[in-house]
DNA sequence: TCAATATAGTTCGACTGACTGACTAGTTCA
DNA sequence: TGAACTAGTCAGTCAGTCGAACTATATTGA
């Protein structure tokens, strides 16, 4: 619109977007492409909420409230969303044994199943990404990231 | 759990989390960090989705269509945001001069006076960054990241 | 010991966000 | 002009989210 040439000012420099929204757009096309993997192999009853919630359960199972917390949704939330996983087979609950008030929420074999469906569109993408941006680029990415998760999350100290 | 020293097996090396999670994290704390500061400036009537589409209204206006494609919903999905903007107060719709059939959804004074909130807590956060990772990291970052918006981001020809 | 308090989880009710399908009004083009 | 297309809305449905209130078990302290 201004497009009038002043004479010295200098090339008119495109605004550096804001490194936060740049780095919504990639995460939200990573998660774009997992779930049209998913949806290609023929898993349409697990929502992104739910697979969100699910990914965070540890191998001998998780108490609701550790995967609300990690999730960062309310119990109720959590709880809403594992009654779906758990009606559609993909999680139980079994008593914890430490803690009468307790239940831990542990994957099925049915959900086991499903992530190298996962996984597998995660390192297809991220072969991409290092195809684009070659290999010193991608290291440096990863490296900033890493870093960056100190700052950012709240719960890094697990695996 | 595993934690013999077999002899010559190399430091565990914790396996690199996936990139794509990492940009998770840093996005998502980018976005509470936002909504809080909006929230602490009393500025509580305005709801995440409703940001992300009022975010893409351009200077002049932007047609429904236009937002829904961008913010990535379906026009249902818009017009009801945009509803709830509009009956906040925050944009108005005006007739389009060009389409009989179209209104351009266009900011109102309210809706700009609060630009200010949301990008000084950007600014912050990216001063933060770049004390966390040093200016050399954080320019690699935003080299890599805007190099992967190319094949990120379906829309990204706009300013 | 046992009452007060805290914690784990659920249920209820309300709202937002999101989608599909069906519709109205205006535009384009053959 | 009329058929096909496009912009936007309305209606209906469901998932996700939260706050509040509740049950059951655990913990604490006098």
């Amino acid at each position: 619109m201004t497009a009038e040439p002043a004479e010295t000012s200098p090339p008119p420099e495109p605004p550096e977007p804001f490194v936060g929204l740049l780095m919504f757009i990639a995460a939200r096309d990573v998660e774009n492409r997992v779930v049209a993997a998913m949806r290609d192999a023929g898993i349409d009853d697990i929502t992104l909420a739910q697979a969100r919630v699910a990914a965070r359960i540890g191998e001998h199972g998780t108490r609701l409230t550790d995967l609300a917390e990690q999730a960062q949704v309310t119990k109720q939330t959590a709880t809403s969303l594992v009654d779906r996983l758990e009606a559609a087979g993909y999680v139980e609950r079994v008593p914890d044994p430490r803690d009468g008030r307790a239940r831990l929420v542990r994957l099925t074999h049915k959900a086991k199943a499903l992530m190298p469906v996962a996984r597998g569109e995660e390192q297809r993408i991220e072969k991409e990404w290092e195809a684009h941006l070659g290999p010193r680029r991608m290291r440096q990415l990863r490296e900033a990231l890493t870093l960056l998760r100190e700052i950012t999350d709240p719960y890094r100290d697990e695996p």
